[in-house]
DNA sequence: TTGCTATATGAGCATATAATCATATGATCA
DNA sequence: TGATCATATGATTATATGCTCATATAGCAA
């Protein structure tokens, strides 16, 4: 248990990060280096490479060399699975406030 | 985009936690009062109570009280299904890597 | 009222995380 | 070889997070 919740809080957390976020959804469209990452997500280099190593090692990314380049992709497609729920979640949520609104 | 992620994280983040995980688990067979779950997952009562303030105020859980005990209860099936899509991409992790001892 | 049970919260601490700047590594090409 | 481009990483800093202990609040029952 200990251990099952933990390796499920390490894949998670990988994703649950504003920037991580938008590079995943970047790779929604296939596979890309990191100098076509950091300026379509406007954040530094270093800071990109970081969460995209973030990535890799947890096992939501694979990475793999093209010259001088290195290409990311994503490996699993649950990962995108995984968003799309969140957003209906979201959805319900703000549907839920937008009623208190307009009852309150 | 910015703010789209932002939401999108912070419920990703309140599931990405091994305590949190642990209460989401034990809530999946219906609803529980506090002094049920934190003897069910070993934490302090304290802790529990912060992390399922967590949940709530995010939305992903829903409170109701009952007499002395308050009762919290999944709000979303979604969270479920993210927790099984995260197991089926534990999984596939799982025998990767022993595939790579297998042919390392 | 007093006392008990259930829950929430303030304060403090240790650790984790994200971002930045500077620099190192490594591949390519002139 | 040296210059350049692409990527990774060390060091530092600011902030966030999770846990604990102690205490506050609130409902109920004697």
């Amino acid at each position: 248990m200990e251990e099952l919740v933990a390796a499920r809080a390490e894949i998670l957390k990988a994703i649950a990060q504003p920037t991580r976020l938008k590079i995943i959804e970047l790779l929604r469209n296939g596979e890309k280096c990191v100098c076509e990452i950091f300026p379509a997500i406007d954040e530094e280099q270093s800071n990109t490479s970081r969460h995209l190593n973030i990535m890799q090692n947890c096992g939501i990314l694979q990475r793999r060399k093209e010259g001088i380049k290195i290409l990311y992709r994503l490996k699993h497609p649950e990962v995108l699975k995984i968003i799309d729920l969140i957003s209906k979640i979201l959805k319900k949520e703000v549907s839920d406030k937008s009623d208190l609104l307009r009852v309150g």
